[in-house]
RNA sequence: GCCCGGGUGGUGGAACGGUAGACACGAAGGACUUAAAAUCCUUUGGCCAGAAACGGCUGUGCGGGUUCAAGUCCCGCCUCGGGUACCA
């Protein structure tokens, strides 16, 4: 073989190993790069094809950053606590541990075979308690925060307990509310300005409140004994222990966050997933909305992405305005984003479990009341979801008053308010709104109009661009200040929020969507969390207590009385036993995930997460690839982790990922048979082992049967024609048929056409378990349990589908079988030749072998017909110069700007160009190697040793580019007719635009295409074009 | 519904507002060969014309517009993919 490349890269990914190429260190003479893949979690299947994706792209850039200078950090890691290895300890009984280890070998194995230059030394595995130990310290850390509102930022708890101390909760600007609130017991829920209470601070039960001004004194704060204090603490630390609404997941026995929840269904395994009130971790995630949503102004991110993250943080700007409920002290506090439209409120409406509905209901609603509540808790959040059409209220008998015209206004409950955002309850202005509009329609409640010129009769008028009417201050206005210019109008929303606060009944509001995090999960493949309890108070486990570890449990299943796992482990399983008890939750998975970019920097460091300096070094993440399926999650959390470390001084950046590329999915390309079974009342025709006589049909014929052209007796012919008079026979008697189409796998398949024996092959295994005895059989054994139908030319044709790459549609293709057959280079080059990297596109090898032949061109072109090295010292010539300049400036452009498909290309062209030049000139093939490198490492690195290198490759400077071989004497006008090409002129560069005007009418043809007519003005573009303008 | 992306030959895809279809696959024809593989050469958006050629027309989802010039910018649609949703 001419281009041996199984040895050539065998001999280099031996040596990288050897020589330990790819080792980062701190060096701080170098510019640094930081390049990093979203490290997978190593599941059982393996890599498929999709996964290198991003990695080789990644890897690209990381060679080609340190060929030109930089000091490169590229490392790898696995993700590897999670679901999947649990499962299956659930079913065998074999500890998470081993699962993980051994896909952990098999992943390396694919991943070394592709030549990537990680440096393995950094490698880090979140499961590994070297690792989570800090995972748990991040916790213990952001436990012992709170968020200043003042300084916007977090602060140690102990500045907050001096603040207590010295002034109470005075001065005090700390985010502690959040939607979680209201979930909570009601009774320890205080309204505004009530008396400071300490008894509400009892065991078991966490304070909360609303509004924090005024509360509690230095001498309250020192009264309460030391359990009370923890449990009034509890309300500010950023990660904190309530009893919230959670998805809960049956199947999975464990809660979900919400963005592992996708149409009410986990997931993972798209389990059912139910709200259930529980006690849980959560980390204060709000806190950090709006510096999350102000940060995505500032990272070079893909704009979906951001969109992603803006729409989850779902920032809304309005009001929350307070309504005094008639004939009562309650205050029922709504939140909208168009306070301008208070004039048109004509009813309220809480969600069903508000936690005022049943207190304000009057006796002769309360049965109805408790009735729909109760109906309501029935359905599941899918069921509700589902029903969004079917319009559901109850009246509650109460009224509120309208705090501007006092007038009375019915207090309804409907299931289209959602208890989850704002409030839990809505002011309805069926004029402007959809849903109010159709509520109020469906139970005959007043529509009243508060538009100029606007029909409601028959749907809301929910845009800006209304103006305001019957609305008293508010006539003539409009959301837009001076919508058409005329005079000096305000916002119509401004306006009104100035007037709210000023009578006091609320004021200007900021919103979001998104919730605090739940961050307990009743799992054991999971990290432990550093907490201990006693009297049911958590406490912090002590660096002198040691670092507690998974402990081992004899099943992986919740216990009986539905505790997690890890309850199942006895006292002395636990390395660390403190208090009353330990907790028996564990982390999610994507608390190793949210920083694990930073222990890379610092692997192996006992003394910290990492050490500072290095973190100074490395920085932030230059170039972050993955995919984007987590946009809410990882990529999300990691920013939060990292605003909580810079805010402590920990490490100097809050935004961990500077650029991200996504990487599309690569989807699968399906191959289908056509199984034909002759059917009748007589039964199948049957083959042995007495399943049915399959006939294949090639697509062809499919399609035909399908299109109606064709009919069993077209069938029974064919099978006469290819088969002969005695299959003919046995099928004579058989009037009926099934057909069915059936996976098969898509190593049996080649450019569609099907590799028949391939095919028998496996199918005899399914048969009869045992694939050995298939090549005893001759053929025509072989026809008694298998037939195919072929097309004119003797093929099986396969029908094919693009799909999800997965096990079960055979679809999978594994970069093993890839690399063994074209090699590692190919695969690497060929994966980037499909298109973009940000695009999802369909797997097809049909490509391939262009890119395998560009590797085995570039292998000819310094080898003789006998394989024999052959270069040559002679200076190159203009036209050499000339390929390798174009292609070193092209690529370097290209690379520059992440456009990884083109450079492929660059590449053959150069190549194609010094083949046709006969060019093995040293000065010409060792830069042309270079500019290869990053691509096909392995090839570049045996020819570099051929030149005569004894170093690797992976240092050489990169080319430069030098203007002065690309100069050229003359350009090739294309002159052009009102903006049709119409024919070419050579004429010198240097020519001015006068110059080539006058040399483009002399110009014979110039005359035919005027056609008699003058030319109106002549667009000379320099080394560009002509353009004649007739 | 809303928010993002896309829509270019038979296919994957190129194209700072400046020669649309680079590069590659596939296909067709040819050379070499007993044959196949490999390799090499030619053609390859569509239509029309021709003995020939710097031949003609048309062409980037549809309809308008801006411009000397539009795949590219603007407006309005159609359509496919992804995300998201009683979010007040």
């Amino acid at each position: 073989m001419e281009y041996d490349f199984r040895q050539i890269e065998q001999k280099w990914q031996q040596r990288w190993r050897e020589r330990k190429t790819y080792k980062a260190i701190e060096y701080a003479e170098k510019p640094k790069f930081y390049a990093l893949d979203m490290f997978p979690y190593p599941s059982g299947a393996g890599l498929h094809v999709g996964h290198p994706l991003g990695y080789i792209a990644s890897d690209i850039i990381a060679r080609y950053k340190r060929h030109q200078g930089y000091n490169v950090l590229h490392p790898m890691g696995y993700d590897s606590f999670g679901l999947p290895a649990e499962q299956y300890a659930i079913q065998t009984g074999q500890h998470p541990e081993i699962t993980t280890k051994t896909n952990i070998v098999r992943y390396r194995e694919q991943l070394d075979k592709i030549g990537f230059a990680y440096d393995w030394d950094r490698e880090v595995r979140t499961s590994n308690p070297d690792y989570y130990k800090w995972t748990q310290w991040i916790f213990s850390l952001i436990y012992n925060s709170w968020f200043n509102k003042t300084t916007n930022k977090a602060e140690h708890m102990s500045t907050l307990i001096k603040k207590f101390e010295e002034n109470g909760n005075q001065n005090v600007n700390a985010v502690i509310e959040d939607d979680w609130f209201k979930n909570l017991n009601p009774t320890l829920s205080q309204g505004e300005g009530a008396p400071f209470d300490s008894n509400l601070v009892t065991n078991n039960q966490f304070f909360f409140g609303k509004d924090w001004q005024g509360d509690f004194t230095a001498t309250d704060w020192k009264s309460m004994n030391p359990e009370q204090q923890q449990l009034l603490l509890m309300n500010f630390r950023l990660t904190y222990l309530a009893d919230s609404w959670v998805n809960w997941c049956p199947a999975l026995g464990t809660v979900l966050a919400n963005d592992e929840v996708k149409d009410g269904k986990s997931e993972r395994g798209g389990h059912p997933v139910e709200q259930k009130l529980m006690r849980q971790w959560s980390m204060r995630i709000t806190a950090y909305a709006q510096r999350l949503l102000d940060g995505l102004d500032a990272i070079d991110w893909p704009e979906n992405i951001k969109e992603v993250q803006r729409n989850w943080i779902g920032r809304s700007e309005g009001a929350s305005l307070k309504f005094r409920v008639s004939g009562s002290e309650f205050l029922v506090e709504v939140f909208t984003t168009r306070p301008d439209t208070i004039f048109g409120v004509s009813f309220m409406t809480l969600a069903p479990e508000h936690e005022l509905v049943l207190q304000i209901t009057t006796p002769d609603y309360r049965e109805a009341v408790e009735q729909y509540i109760a109906n309501a808790k029935l359905k599941t959040e899918r069921d509700r979801q589902a029903d969004v059409k079917n319009i559901t209220g109850q009246f509650t008998g109460a009224y509120a008053l309208h705090p501007f015209t006092e007038e009375k206004i019915p207090i309804w409950i409907g299931e289209y308010v959602l208890i989850g955002y704002g409030t839990g309850a809505v002011m309805a202005v069926p004029a402007g709104d959809q849903r109010d509009w159709d509520f109020a329609a469906k139970f005959g409640l007043p529509i009243p109009n508060i538009f100029e010129g606007v029909d409601i009769s028959e749907k809301a008028e929910p845009s800006k661009d209304a103006v305001l009417a019957n609305s008293d201050f508010l006539n003539n206005l409009t959301p837009h200040p001076s919508p058409k210019g005329e005079g000096n109008k305000s916002s119509s929303i401004k306006r009104a929020i100035e007037e709210i606060e000023t009578r006091g009944i609320g004021q200007g509001k900021v919103n979001y969507r998104m919730r605090d995090a739940v961050f307990s999960r009743q799992r054991y493949w999971g990290e432990p969390f550093p907490v201990y309890y006693k009297n049911d108070i958590p406490y912090l486990l002590d660096e002198k207590d040691g670092q507690v570890t998974l402990p081992e449990v004899d099943k992986y299943l919740p216990t009986e009385d539905g505790e997690p796992p890890l309850a199942r482990a006895k006292r002395e399983a636990w390395n660390v036993w403190k208090g009353d008890r330990m907790e028996y939750n564990t982390m999610p998975g994507w608390a190793g995930s949210s920083w694990y970019f930073l222990r890379y920097m610092d692997p192996k460091n006992e003394k910290t997460f990492a050490a500072r300096e290095k973190i100074d070094y490395w920085n932030q993440v230059d170039l972050y690839i993955g995919g984007a399926e987590h946009a809410t999650g990882h990529l999300l959390y990691s920013r939060f982790w990292t605003k909580i470390l810079a805010d402590h001084g920990y490490i100097g950046f809050d935004e961990p990922f500077k650029k991200m590329i996504n990487q599309g999915m690569i989807l699968g390309r399906s191959s289908f048979v056509y199984r034909f079974t002759f059917v009748d009342d007589k039964g199948l025709v049957l083959g042995p082992y007495n399943s049915s006589k399959d006939y294949l049909l090639s697509k062809e014929y499919y399609d035909k049967l399908n299109e109606h052209h064709y009919d069993i007796d077209d069938i029974k012919e064919l099978i006469r024609l290819q088969l002969g008079n005695d299959e003919f026979q046995r099928i004579m008697d058989f009037g009926s048929y099934n057909i069915q189409s059936l996976y098969a796998d898509i190593s049996e398949v080649n450019n569609d056409i099907l590799n028949t024996r391939a095919y028998e092959r496996w199918f005899f295994k399914q048969l009869a378990g045992d694939e050995n005895r298939f090549d005893e059989l001759d053929g025509v054994e072989r026809g008694r349990f298998i037939s195919f139908i072929f097309n004119d030319e003797g093929k099986y044709i396969c029908g094919w589908e693009i799909e999800k790459m997965s096990k079960s549609k055979y679809n999978v293709q594994t970069p093993d079988e890839l690399v063994e057959k074209f090699g590692a280079d190919t695969l690497r080059m060929y994966e980037m030749f499909l298109g973009p990297v940000e695009q999802s596109k369909p797997w097809d090898t049909k490509g391939i072998s262009g890119v395998h032949n560009f590797l085995r061109k570039l292998w000819r072109l310094s080898h003789d017909k006998d394989n024999n090295f052959s270069e040559s010292d002679d200076a190159p010539t203009k036209a050499e110069l000339k390929s390798l300049h174009a292609a070193i400036k092209k690529v370097t452009e290209d690379l520059n700007r992440l456009s990884w498909n083109t450079v492929v290309s660059t590449l053959m062209i150069c190549v194609n160009e010094l083949t046709e030049q006969k060019c093995n000139k040293r000065q010409i093939i060792e830069p042309l190697c270079i500019l290869l490198s990053p691509y096909a490492p392995h090839i570049a690195e045996e020819l570099w040793e051929k030149l005569g290198h004894a170093t690797s490759i992976t240092d050489a400077p990169w080319p430069v580019f030098n203007e002065e071989f690309l100069k050229e004497d003359a350009f090739d006008y294309p002159v052009s007719f009102n903006g049709k090409t119409r024919f070419f002129i050579p004429l010198g560069v240097e020519l001015s635009q006068d110059e080539v005007t006058k040399a483009v009418l002399a110009h014979e043809l110039t005359f035919k295409y005027l056609d008699g007519k003058e030319p109106k003005k002549i667009i000379v573009v320099p080394k560009r074009i002509v353009n004649v303008v007739v």
